[in-house]
RNA sequence: AGCCCUGUAGUUCAACGGAUAGAAUAAGCGUUUCCUAAACGCUCGAUCCAGGUUCGAUUCCUGGCAGGGCUACCA
């Protein structure tokens, strides 16, 4: 209806305004709840054209509309604002139209490009906390929406299962874990624990010792005993030293972390760990079979990490794969003039043009560096799947900067899709308490967390539900859905982008703008349906149409507009606002109305249709957020 | 120090440059002989500051102020 209008407008240009003129200044709005209309002509841009005031011009315009557009009943000029209110007939008709299509809202599949999207892609040795919980729902969201919106999606995930950081969980676990009575160390099968913990358990004892003999280490070389290091050790801490005197609190205390670090660098424990990682890379067969197994116990934990989150990928790559990829691209973009080298061997590439630094893209030895495996990695995807026409990067914003660096160095390589790639950057989440720290205990565990939530929405259920005809099964699995549904949908309905506060009190409240107040009422619209039968539309013409019904049959057309913006914004937030003012809508239609009992036929069924159209809406919206509609609650 | 992001009711979030800045929550009041009250209705309450562009600025520009992040031959 709007592109009519508006092609109509431009094709009387002349005769309306006495010259053509430019599509751009034709601008619609939805109109505002409280005043008389269903669509919004902003009258202002024309002012000037016509040389009269806003009010004769909208009148104007509005006339030729009235003439011209017979779904249009009439138009009324407010404030330089033209308000069109359309046929009952229109909306009737509109109805009738998203009843009859299945999926209204829904791009017919593979009507736009294949995207890949990365999500989660976590650490092997820390278990998953809250951050990754933002990540993974926002991921998978962004991906169904995508699909949602008509593209080919590929979800997919690095696993960083390489480097330094491994090789401190395994040598901590060889090292401390404790025998039992079969002479055996710690496996997620004789102690119970979820693979991912006890690696992760062990990354945290490998920090505690090293930690413990850093301190060790500075309190020998504070009484001078430096017996264990080497000389250039003792020299530049006793530079420090001397560095420390006269000056303020603040400076010490930047110089004593250096120490710190040093003594860090220096311990016998991270040295044994540092070999590890050469041994590794010599494919050493104990240490790889040791790499092996301690992986395969965070990949079980993971996976069934995963399967609660109700996330999946289609396509894995391991860091371990991938590290080496990139070097060959560098060594040849030196050639092509992209990358320059310094004296000491090492590969840089300037950015300074471009207002960024010179960043590192090859070590002076010639080993990889994340931006080198990044770059690798992208274009091998490319090749891994060649129908692929961009990417999605669900990071962090504080790798914003590492983004920005690494698609401008995609696109200097030459790779034309490296316009499509697109870092999505979301904020860190933060607690009532602050910021989540690891050090001070302060991170919520992923697992931790979703049992929690489930647990309360058992608890409410029980109290306030409707779960007499349901199997224990059903109850149990309802109990997820609530709790899970809730907690995505808080964690969803935020804009990516920013920061966001995570209050476990509210993210499992029932009542607000929460997931399981669409779930409700996706539930009461679903037995409403159940009880009422059969929909029968062909007197829906005649009945009457009330303000609350044309509300949401305007909302209801707004269905595809929004999932395709939501899809070129990235944004599952505008999906559950959507959705949540749809509900909104209806529940207030709900009260304010009888369906089944309305004796008129006509208008039960059109309020039946209505019903029926707002659930799919409902289900619909939900599935893209990754959060299940259930039946009864 | 430089660069990037964010500042909206007490709190958590909305608002293609558009009309009287919406919700939720908290506080108070009200609605069940009738389809699920996990609902609905009413009351109270906000754009960090100073300029600029515009018919019109929460939105764009400049300068402050505040909070966070990034500035590793770590990943």
């Amino acid at each position: 209806m709007e592109n009519h209008i508006k092609a109509l407008i431009l094709e009387h240009a002349t005769t309306l305004f006495g010259q053509e003129i430019d599509e751009q200044l034709i601008q619609f709005q939805v109109t505002r709840k409280d005043v008389e209309g269903d669509l919004t002509l902003v009258v202002f841009p024309f002012v000037k054209l016509l040389r009269c005031t806003p009010l004769e011009a909208g009148q104007k315009i509005g006339d030729f509309i009235e003439q011209h557009v017979s779904d249009v009943e009439k138009c009324i000029v407010v404030n330089g604002f033209l308000n069109i209110v359309f046929s009952n007939n229109y909306w009737l008709t509109q109805l009738n139209e998203v009843y009859q299509t299945a999926s209204y809202g829904f791009a017919p599949k593979g009507s736009r490009p294949t995207i890949m999207v990365e999500y989660s892609s976590p650490n092997t040795n820390k278990p998953l906390h809250l951050g990754h919980l933002r990540n993974n729902f926002l991921g998978y969201s962004v991906a169904e929406i995508l699909k949602a919106d008509g593209h080919e999606v590929i979800k997919t995930q690095v696993i960083n299962d390489r480097g330094i950081h491994i090789c401190k969980s395994m040598l901590a676990w060889e090292k401390f874990s404790p025998l039992n009575e079969k002479g055996e160390r710690e496996t997620p099968q004789n102690t119970g624990l979820k693979g991912d913990k006890l690696v992760g358990k062990y990354y945290v004892e490998f920090d505690k010792n090293l930690q413990k003999e850093a301190k060790e280490l500075i309190s020998a070389w504070e009484t001078g005993d430096f017996s264990s290091c080497s000389n250039e050790v003792k020299t530049a801490f006793t530079n420090f030293q001397t560095a420390k005197i006269d000056k303020d609190e603040k400076a010490i205390q930047g110089i004593d972390d250096k120490i710190k670090e040093l003594a860090k660098n220096n311990t016998s424990i991270l040295l044994e760990a540092k070999e590890m990682l050469v041994k590794w890379e010599a494919r050493d067969p104990q240490v790889y079979l040791l790499w092996t197994t301690m992986n395969s116990w965070v990949y079980d934990g993971f996976e069934s990490t995963y399967t609660k989150m109700g996330v999946d990928f289609d396509k894995l790559y391991f860091e371990s794969e991938t590290y080496l990829l990139g070097k060959d691209q560098v060594i040849q973009g030196i050639a092509d003039g992209v990358f320059f080298q310094k004296p000491d061997g090492s590969v840089w590439i300037d950015l300074t043009a471009d207002g960024l630094d010179e960043k590192l893209v090859l070590r002076s030895d010639g080993t990889a560096v994340y931006m080198t495996q990044d770059i690798g990695t992208a274009i091998d995807r490319f090749h891994d799947f060649p129908s692929l026409n961009g990417m999605v990067y669900t990071v962090g914003n504080e790798q914003d900067y590492h983004f920005k660096v690494l698609f401008l160095i995609l696109k200097k390589l030459g790779y034309a899709w490296a316009e499509n790639c697109f870092h999505l950057s979301y904020g860190m989440v933060d607690l009532p308490t602050g910021k989540m720290k690891s050090r001070e205990g302060t991170v919520v565990d992923a697992d931790d967390l979703m049992d929690e939530v489930i647990e309360k929405a058992e608890e409410m259920t029980k109290e306030r539900g409707h779960i007499e005809s349901l199997s224990p099964e059903e109850r149990t699995a309802l109990f997820e859905q609530i709790g899970l549904g809730g907690l995505k949908y808080y964690l969803l309905k935020v804009d990516p982008k920013k920061r966001m506060m995570f209050n476990p009190e509210e993210s499992i409240d029932l009542t607000g703008n929460t997931g399981p107040f669409i779930q409700y009422a996706h539930a009461r619209i679903s037995t409403l349906l159940e009880r009422a039968g059969q929909i029968d539309l062909s007197e829906i013409q005649t009945a009457d149409l009330i303000h609350e019904e044309k509300e949401i049959i305007k909302l209801l057309t707004q269905f595809p507009q929004t999932i395709h913006e939501a899809a070129s914004g990235y944004s599952p937030a505008i999906v559950a606002n959507y959705i949540y003012d749809l509900v909104k809508n209806y529940n207030h239609f709900y009260q304010a109305v009888k369906i089944l009992s309305e004796e008129n036929t006509a208008n039960k069924n059109l309020r039946l249709a209505l019903s029926e159209c707002v659930r799919r809406a409902i289900q619909q919206s939900l599935m893209v957020l990754g959060v299940q509609a259930p039946m009864k609650m």
